[in-house]
DNA sequence: TCCGCGACATACCTATCGGTATGTCTTTGC
DNA sequence: GCAAAGACATACCGATAGGTATGTCGCGGA
């Protein structure tokens, strides 16, 4: 009769609705929002818009949740190792390492998420969804967060360069995410090799942060 | 009678032109390419539609002259730092340095271009545009080598870290590519500001880079 | 067994927007 | 000074795609 559940998400995993936000994040990624169709998405689930808009109202409303979504894997994996114990390099190191490694593993959701496409566009039009993307950009900030903490305490220790720790986060995630512009899944890439690359770049981004550099 | 001058445009600078290219740019930059409108980028310049399609015959060609002369303006001013005298650490930071501040000066162009929005939008449907999308391709690849010549000849003095330089271009335009995400340009930034940004981003790149820090 | 609702599919409506055809005014070459 | 072309504006067409209204089928409970 009516769309289930409007807006809430907390552990509604439906099984449906995942397999729709991994087709939906597959065809964004691809041809980004605005260029995205609800039928393409559809067609992808080999499904028709029916099967969509019995769960979505709008198709900004599905590419929130893809976003949502995204956010959510990177706060769950990403906040443990930031609270866990270590010094500043080594705790950055470990949550520079296993977010990159999830932009990799789970590329489609993340481009999208990472890239903020369209950002101002739904800003523009859509005055009807400032709550929900009230609760992405808390998201994003409070992911950010946890890496500026982590940052704050080595540039206390001393064993980090002399930056607002909001301002040092750019470098150290452009380094990062920038990955998701560049690189594309080719035909099954093994982990190691993932792992190869996600340790380059943290690598790099640590030099970067760094007094001295690693022993 | 017929659009002048169909995909030409070296020196062409009919001043018509670069005000569309500029409007654009823009509105390209807000909206991303398949959201934006050719109204709105005719609204931009206070004129309609007729304006434009008399010198582009479609909004693929206008967004392909948007990227064409952002990488032009690339490569009209890296290329002679990039054949300059100096060490290779003196030379990138040059480079860097001058290619950051392109990017926060001339920052609704460069954005366009340097995120290469819904390339594979265009890609797909633009079966005809093949020709001039391989034009922009050939430019960026050129412009990538500039930076990878610099590299690897600081890999081969051996004071760059030990990596494939196409590789190590990836992190080192990361780092500085990333200010198109998180910048926004707020009301009148000074000049010495942008320097100041772009100062702090290359030398975060270079330290990437380098195996031994700077003196 | 039958009622009702969840989970879709089908058919349809309609606004938007890329592109075109044509008109008008201004400039330029001779 | 006048014809032709350049530089636009105006009016219009048609396809695409977001959204809706309605139908159908299967399953679980009373």
């Amino acid at each position: 009769m009516e769309p289930a559940r409007p807006t809430s998400r907390t552990d509604d995993t439906s099984e449906s609705r995942q397999e729709i936000i991994r087709a939906a994040a597959e065809v964004f990624m691809e041809f980004g929002y605005a260029a995205s169709t609800i039928d393409a998405v559809a067609d992808r689930l080999g499904a028709t818009k029916g099967r969509i808009y019995h769960y979505y109202r709008s198709k900004a409303e599905l590419y929130f949740d893809v976003q949502i979504a995204a956010m959510e894997r990177l706060l769950a994996e990403i906040e443990p190792l930031a609270r866990a114990e270590g010094s500043p390099a080594e705790k950055l190191r470990r949550m520079g390492l296993r977010h990159t490694e999830i932009l990799l593993i789970d590329s489609a959701t993340q481009k999208v998420a990472v890239q903020g496409l369209e950002k101002n566009l739904l800003a523009a039009k859509a005055a009807r969804h400032v709550k929900t993307l009230r609760q992405i950009v808390r998201m994003r900030d409070e992911y950010e967060q946890l890496f500026a903490e982590v940052i704050d305490q080595g540039i206390r220790a001393g064993v980090f360069i002399d930056l607002p720790p909001r301002l040092a986060t750019k470098p150290f995630f452009g380094t990062l995410n920038w990955v998701t512009v560049w690189f594309s899944p080719r035909k099954l890439q093994r982990p190691e090799d993932l792992t190869a690359i996600a340790t380059t770049l943290t690598d790099y981004a640590l030099r970067g942060i760094l007094k001295e550099p690693l022993p």
